[in-house]
RNA sequence: GCGCCCGUAGCUCAGUUGGAUAGAGCAUCGGAUUUCUAAUCCGGCGGUCGCGUGUUCGAAUCACGCCGGGCGCGCCA
C-alpha cells in the first residue's frame, strides 16, 4: 500500500509529465490534498495555468479515489477523497517499508566519561533516538553508536586525584560525583606537571594507569546505563574516543602523504573551502584533536558498515567544525556518504539564558528526570487518589519522561527552546500528557466493551469520523517527512491533531450507545486511532498507559 | 575583522523547502455534559511575519542592504 500522495502523484505526474507537488491542502475546504506542479509546468511551458489544469484533469483516473478534482486559483487542482476510499484504505497496513531501505548510521547522546550528563545531553540523546526508531521502524537499517568522551587531557588530573584523593565509600555511593569532585580538586588545588606526567604515562600505556582509566569508564559506563533505561534509549555501539586512539598516527599520515593535510605553523592542518580558519589534526606538540578522531571514525565507520547515511546529532555550535570535517572527509576517502550534520538549539531557563541550576551548574539529567516524576507523581495523587500507589509511580514516570522528551521534539530542532516545567506538564495542549490522556479513553472504550476491538469494516458518515479517519492516513506521509529533513517536531504536530481529531469525534459520536452497525464500525476506527497513536508515540520514545 | 543562526499574535512556538485568506497552544472572553475518564469539546478576541529594496503569476520562505539578539572562528571537545 503507498500513501495517499503517493497514489496522487503517481497518476498526476503522468498526465503532467512533471512532479505534482502534492501537499494537503491549505484550507480543508478547497479538499484534501493539492497539486501545485502545475503552475511551475505552466510558467516554464508559456501556457495559462488554469488552462493546463482543465487539460491534465480529464487524463486522471481517479474515481475510485476522490470526487471530481477541481480547477482552483492560479492553478491548482483539489483532490477530495472518497468516504468509501478512505474507510478501505484504513483497514490495511498502516505504514509501507520502505522500497529501497538504507544503512543509516546515526551517532548521538555522547557524553563524557567521569562527568554527569547534564541538560545538555537531552536533545541528542533523544532527538537521536528518535531518528533511529523511526528509520528503523520504515525499514532501514540502522546503526546507532554512541560516541563517548573517553580520552583526553581530563586524565591526567583524574588519575592524580584517583591515586592521592579519592574516597572509596563515595566513590560506591555516587561514582560520578566522585569523580568529578575529584578532577575540580586537582584542578583547582593539584600539581598540573603531576598531573601532565601522568598523564603521559597513561598514553605510553603505563599498565597502573591504564587500569584506573579503565574503571573511571566503566563506573561511568554504569551510571550512563541508568540514565539510558529510565530513558529507554539503547545503542548498537559504544565506540568512544579511546578507540580510534591507536588510529589516528595512521590517519595523519596517509592524509599527509596524499596532499590533503599539510603543515602550518608548526601543526598539521587541512585547509577546506568556505572557512579560513583551518581543520587541525595535530597539535604542534604533536597530540591530535578532535577532529582527527572525527576523520578516523569517519573512515572506520564506512569501512566496516558501509553506510549511505550517517547521522551526527550534536549541538548547533559545532556546525563550522563538522562543516570542516564533511569536506575534509570527501578530499580523503573516495566514496563518502550522504553526510548530515543534525543540529539543535540550546535548552534555556526561563530568564532566557543557557539554564543552570541556583548554584550556576549545569542541571543534571538524572536529577531533571526525577522532578518531571514527581510532578507528575503530585497531579496524579490529586487527581487519582484511589489508585493503589505504585501505579500512580507507574503512571508517573511514563507522564512525567514522556512530557520532558515530547517538551523537546515538538520544538523545532534548530532553535534554542525554553524549559519550562509547566508548560511541558501541561494537561492541555501540545503536550505528551494530553496525547497519553486521549489513548486513555479509547482504552477506556476497549475495557467497556469488554474486548480490545477488532479492525472490521468501517462506515463512515460523522464530520468527525471522516476527518479522524483521513489523519490516520496521513501517518505514512508524516513518518516520510520527518526521516527526510530528520524534523520529528512534524510526528508530534501529527499526533496532536491526530488526539485532537479523536477528541473531538470522542465527544461527538458515541461508540458503545450506538447501534450496529454503526457500533462495530466506530469501534474499529477507535481500534485504528490507537494503534496509530501508540505507535507514534513509541517512536518519540514515549511510552502509552492505560489509565491515567 | 570573517562566518553561521535567529527575529511570526500579550507569552511560548508551528509554518513539509516559493503556493490560495499566515496557523496552534497558553492567557483572556463566551458556550457545551442525564452518555464510553471534563486531564475534554465548540466558538470569540488577538498579526505591518524586525525594517527597506528587489526577483515573479505568487514571498514569512529566495537575493541584497540595514536594525536588534545569540553563537562560532589555528593548536579544548
Amino acid at each position: 500500500m503507498s500513501s495517499v500522495p503517493e497514489i496522487l502523484s503517481t497518476v498526476v505526474e503522468r498526465a503532467l509529465g512533471a512532479p505534482a507537488l502534492i501537499r494537503p491542502c491549505a484550507d480543508t475546504k478547497f479538499g484534501d490534498y493539492q497539486a501545485n506542479g502545475i503552475m511551475a509546468v505552466a510558467k516554464q511551458r508559456k501556457e495559462n495555468p488554469r488552462a493546463l489544469a482543465e487539460k491534465i484533469i480529464p487524463q486522471l483516473d481517479l474515481a475510485d479515489i476522490c470526487e471530481p478534482p477541481t480547477v482552483a486559483g492560479a492553478g491548482f487542482i483539489n483532490f477530495k477523497l472518497k468516504p468509501a476510499f478512505v474507510a478501505s484504505q484504513l483497514t490495511g497496513e498502516p505504514v509501507p517499508q520502505v522500497a529501497n531501505p538504507k544503512t543509516i548510521v546515526i551517532d548521538f547522546s555522547s557524553p563524557n566519561v567521569a562527568k554527569p550528563m547534564h541538560v545538555g545531553h537531552i536533545r541528542s540523546t533523544i532527538l537521536g533516538d528518535c531518528l533511529a526508531r523511526i528509520g528503523r521502524f520504515l525499514g532501514h537499517r540502522v546503526i546507532t553508536d554512541n560516541h563517548i568522551g573517553d580520552w583526553g587531557t581530563q586524565f591526567g588530573m583524574l588519575i592524580v586525584g584517583w591515586k592521592k584523593h579519592r574516597n572509596d565509600a563515595a566513590l560506591v555511593a555516587d561514582p560520578i560525583t566522585e569523580l568529578e569532585r575529584l578532577y575540580k580538586f586537582v584542578n583547582e588545588h593539584g600539581d598540573r606537571d603531576e598531573a601532565k606526567t601522568e598523564l603521559v604515562k597513561l598514553q605510553q600505556g603505563d599498565a597502573e594507569n591504564l587500569a584506573i582509566w579503565q574503571k573511571i569508564i566503566e563506573l561511568s559506563q554504569h551510571e550512563f546505563a541508568k540514565t539510558y533505561q529510565r530513558l529507554g534509549v539503547t545503542f548498537d555501539h559504544t565506540l568512544g574516543e579511546s578507540f580510534y586512539n591507536p588510529q589516528l598516527p595512521g590517519v595523519v599520515a596517509d592524509l599527509r602523504q596524499r596532499g590533503i593535510a599539510t603543515e602550518s605553523e608548526g601543526a598539521i592542518c587541512i585547509f577546506v573551502p568556505g572557512s579560513e580558519a583551518p581543520l587541525i589534526i595535530q597539535k604542534a606538540d604533536g597530540a591530535f584533536l578532535y577532529g582527527t578522531t572525527d576523520l578516523a571514525t569517519l573512515k572506520y565507520r564506512l569501512d566496516h558498515w558501509q553506510p549511505d547515511e550517517i547521522i551526527y546529532v550534536t549541538d548547533a555550535r559545532q556546525k563550522q567544525h563538522f562543516q570542516q570535517v564533511f569536506a575534509a572527509g570527501k578530499q580523503w576517502l573516495s566514496s563518502v556518504p550522504d553526510l548530515r550534520h543534525v543540529y539543535f538549539g540550546s535548552i534555556l531557563g526561563e530568564d532566557g539564558k543557557p539554564l543552570k541550576t541556583r548554584e550556576g551548574t549545569p542541571v543534571k539529567l538524572a536529577q531533571l528526570l526525577d522532578e518531571a516524576e514527581e510532578r507528575a507523581f503530585k497531579f496524579v495523587t490529586e487527581t487519582k487518589p484511589d489508585l493503589p500507589e505504585a501505579t500512580r509511580r507507574e503512571i508517573a514516570r511514563a507522564v512525567g519522561i514522556g512530557a520532558v522528551k515530547y517538551a523537546d521534539l515538538s520544538q523545532n530542532r534548530t532553535t534554542d527552546y525554553i524549559f519550562s516545567w509547566a508548560k511541558m506538564l501541561a494537561m492541555t495542549g501540545n503536550t505528551a500528557p494530553y496525547m497519553q490522556y486521549a489513548y486513555v479513553r479509547v482504552q477506556s472504550i476497549f475495557r467497556k466493551a469488554g474486548n480490545p476491538a477488532v479492525l472490521g469494516h468501517i462506515e463512515l458518515t460523522h464530520p468527525a469520523e471522516l476527518d479522524l479517519a483521513k489523519h490516520i492516513l496521513r501517518f505514512a506521509e508524516t513518518l516520510d517527512a520527518v526521516l527526510a529533513d530528520d524534523k520529528p517536531n512534524w510526528l508530534t504536530s501529527y499526533l496532536y491533531e491526530l488526539a485532537g481529531k479523536f477528541s473531538a469525534f470522542y465527544d461527538s459520536c458515541p461508540v458503545l450507545q450506538t447501534p450496529e452497525p454503526t457500533r462495530s464500525s466506530r469501534l474499529a476506527l477507535c481500534r485504528r486511532t490507537a494503534d496509530v497513536m501508540k505507535q507514534g508515540l513509541n517512536l518519540l520514545g514515549i511510552e502509552v498507559i492505560e489509565q491515567m
